[in-house]
DNA sequence: AACTAAATGCAACAATGTTGCATTTAGTTG
DNA sequence: CAACTAAATGCAACATTGTTGCATTTAGTT
């Protein structure tokens, strides 16, 4: 992943440094929606240590080029999971742990333009969160449902 | 609307003040998202003085009591436009003029809720924005493309 | 008119994001 | 491999946004 990362940097004729390596890095490693400041926080842990205007010129670049996305819900940066279809991305963000997965659904897209369209409205991307529970979280919610909510 | 919202707060025990009612004019009269920030400033011009910390905590509340959101993709509040149906909300963000308007759609919310339960999450709502042109700005733009790009 | 819980303002602070400029470095060239 | 150069980084300084505790004010009530 951040090999390949790497290799769309230097064929788009951007260099390849410590710096955006290591961001990647965490993304890649991560899989919950991270600030600027959180990935700073975070290689400083592992004794790496980043200026945060470098992390936001990194950020800024790697959105550019398709290799993050900032995710809105909860304000952070995740890696692009998928190769968006038309520039749509849609969220399932788990209210239990924080974890984030992207899917694509190209018939959901058509229909959701459709819609817009009939409301005068031309769409050129969606984004889309659906905020719920994983199904680790929902499983861990309904034992604790059975065990104390019981009356 | 601004009355409706103030008689919500009244009878959810809240006081009716100047500040609460200065802020949801503001969402009110302009349609398009405002930072905390932005609706002081809107206020100031009209010799209308808010701390921001009030307008914090008004937008706090109004959120709370599903009278405004949030919206995401450009990070300002907007006035709740519709009745949600379990807390969905949609948008339509015009890159042109950046106003917003809110849709709602059932069969849109079934589909979406179907697809991510397949894969294996359970969706408690949705956020979605759609960006695009409104049809004054698509109008706009294809007026430009036939005068300025035809070669 | 007096009362009181709720709401506001203020001050101080914390966190996040931005800009200009000097220094360093990745990738290239000889 | 050494020298070169545009690109990338770090630093400092600043701007904006968001938060907290506490004294003061006010909406709604008695």
């Amino acid at each position: 992943m951040v090999q390949e990362a790497m290799g769309e940097l230097r064929g788009q004729g951007y260099k390849v440094t410590r710096s955006r390596r290591l961001v990647m890095e965490v993304l890649d490693k991560v899989d919950k929606p991270l600030s600027p400041y959180d990935i700073q926080r975070l290689l400083q842990q592992q004794g790496e240590a980043l200026n945060h205007v470098t992390i936001y010129r990194t950020l800024d670049l790697l959105c550019r080029l398709n290799l993050a996305h900032r995710v809105l819900l909860s304000g952070g940066f995740i890696r692009c999971a998928l190769s968006p279809q038309g520039g749509c991305h849609r969220f399932m963000v788990c209210r239990g742990c924080g974890s984030i997965r992207e899917f694509i659904d190209d018939a959901l897209c058509h229909e959701e333009s459709g819609i817009t369209r009939t409301l005068g409205f031309h769409t050129e991307h969606h984004y889309s969160e659906s905020l719920g529970l994983c199904s680790d979280c929902y499983r861990k919610q309904l034992e604790e449902d059975s065990t104390y909510n019981r009356m």
